[in-house]
DNA sequence: ATTCTAACA
DNA sequence: TGTTAGAA
């Protein structure tokens, strides 16, 4: 599977996003009202957020911090996208850990170390903000 | 236990 | 933005 692809899997609840940004639920659904992001939907509702999510909410944290308004930000950032919901991958591609809708913290602290070692082989321009925020938890 | 929506002494 | 009630 696609470094890309990975990337846009949506696999995070909110609660996991909001350890991830440090940002409040109510804040993360507010953006999401705003169009600043499109989190995918299970079926019993829940918002399921792909690491792209977590790494645009970390921008708009970013430009909150900076002073701008929800219009600013807009203009700043690209058009929302929604994340790659699992079950429409060809099941040769959906991993084990990927299928889940309950992480583990176990399979969580993986998918973040996978992430991070991506990162660091990906010469991304904007200079990974995540790195910083997800370096946190491998303290 | 988690998350969702709606609403505001 | 926070917080809370009531439902899923």
């Amino acid at each position: 599977m696609s470094d890309d692809v990975r990337r846009n899997l949506a696999l995070f609840p909110i609660g996991i996003v909001q350890k991830l940004t440090e940002l409040s639920a109510r804040q993360i659904r507010y953006y999401e009202q705003q169009g600043l992001i499109q989190p995918i939907r299970t079926k019993g509702n829940q918002r399921l957020f792909s690491f792209r999510d977590v790494e645009r909410l970390l921008e708009i944290k970013k430009l909150i911090d900076q002073g701008l308004n929800i219009a600013g930000i807009k203009k700043a950032l690209g058009p929302a996208e929604k994340p790659t919901d699992v079950e429409d991958l060809p099941k040769e591609e959906r991993l084990a850990v990927e299928g889940n809708r309950n992480l583990t913290d176990r399979d969580l602290h993986e998918l973040l170390k996978k992430e991070l070692i991506a990162q660091l082989e990906r010469p991304g321009r904007p200079a990974s903000l995540i790195q910083g925020e997800l370096s946190r938890f491998f303290r």
